[in-house]
DNA sequence: CCTAGCAGGATTGGATCCAATCTGTGGCTA
DNA sequence: TAGCCACAGATTGGATCCAATCCTGCTAGG
């Protein structure tokens, strides 16, 4: 039904991902496998190992003969995974600037450059795609593989809340003004400056969202 | 051939996790999905789902139609996984220590009771699981459910060494002591001091453990 | 002698089928 | 009327079977 995948288990686990980020699966709702196996065209046991990733990730939870269930994410469980982000990627930074390499730069200007571009056009889905190739190109270079898992799977976790922040053109405004300081402090290898930068850049998105979340 | 489980995969997944902790799947080995399931007397399909979860974990690496390969942790893993542990754990510290009731106190020394009584018996089985029940306790008290379940896939990952520390005596003796050090400072309500207590106590194990990896 | 290509076996990925467990409903009893 | 038990449907858990892919070793050609 999508893109030509290797296995089946990784064009599910892409789908079962949009499908929870998007709202489309209900979240506190059970996941039938059933149905939605045949909803992506699969079995049901590709769909129960992209099930186990996720449940791994926090996206959904598990309970034996019951069945998986769509995790609700409270305003408690956001700012906690904000917390947890400020930690690590504060120390992804300290890690990255100093190792900066000119070409390392001139990428991190490409990738910012398709960031601003979708910004423009309003295109939500390339902007999601684009804004996290941005920020891990660059918390990829504290060559600190585990640390980076952590922070793609914090980022995963509130991959829904991203979405909706970006949905207001106010908001996607802000962060390109926000980018660019981030890419100032890179460019003076300034890791302090750096840090500094990213703690505006989530402190404005928690902000947000935490209002919209309590609706 | 164990205890039961109300599933299959649970039980898979905890076998399977003191085979590679106990080193009885060599690192770097393929994990050949057949024979394993055979050993566990089960079908592939329970034993799949609980690689997934140890994929997730950073126990095993999985690669499309290649299978799952047990992970082999170098000195590098090893210290960083450590330098999160004290970022993540200094956290969860912090918003423990504070709100730390005379009943969770009791229970602590409780638990470490039944860690150093495996210690002195020897028995690394038990004192593997007891040191961790001590451990967890404390850190659960942060209220913080995402931070333990890093904390707790930081852990997973370097059983393997764990294991391998608390065969000499020695380090049992010297945990002992540690424990008491950050019993303390949870008494007294001294968030720093349990902090740099447990500094102390990480600090020498990776160092252990970091020098016995160089072999 | 070295390399490209091609079987054959081994191993994983996925589909289908059956067993085990849970959930909800209705009837019975105190 | 409230509570408990039994039964039926739904749903998950696990086993077996088949298809797709990969790896190994051999062979043929340069």
């Amino acid at each position: 039904m999508t893109a030509k995948s290797p296995t089946a288990q990784e064009a599910v686990l892409r789908e079962l991902r949009a499908d929870i980020v998007l709202g489309v699966l209900a979240p506190g709702s059970q996941v039938v496998q059933e149905s939605l196996a045949h909803r992506y065209g699969v079995s049901r046991v590709p769909l129960r190992e992209a099930l186990k990733i996720l449940e791994g990730e926090g996206l959904v939870t598990y309970h034996p003969h019951r069945g998986y269930f769509v995790m609700e994410l409270s305003v408690d469980d956001l700012t906690e995974v904000y917390r947890l982000r400020s930690l690590l990627e504060a120390e992804a930074l300290r890690a990255a600037v100093s190792t900066l390499t000119d070409e390392d730069l001139e990428q991190l200007r490409g990738l910012l450059g398709q960031v601003e571009q979708s910004s423009g056009e309003g295109d939500l889905e390339s902007l999601t795609i684009a804004n996290r190739a941005f920020h891990f190109a660059i918390f990829e270079r504290s060559a600190m593989p585990r640390l980076v898992r952590v922070l793609q799977q914090l980022w995963d976790a509130t991959d829904v809340y991203r979405a909706i922040y970006f949905r207001s053109e106010v908001n996607r405004a802000r962060i390109d003004g926000e980018h660019r300081h981030i890419l100032a402090a890179l460019d003076a290898r300034d890791p302090e400056a750096a840090i500094a930068a990213h703690e505006v850049h989530r402190s404005h998105s928690v902000q947000v969202l935490g209002t919209q979340l309590a609706e």
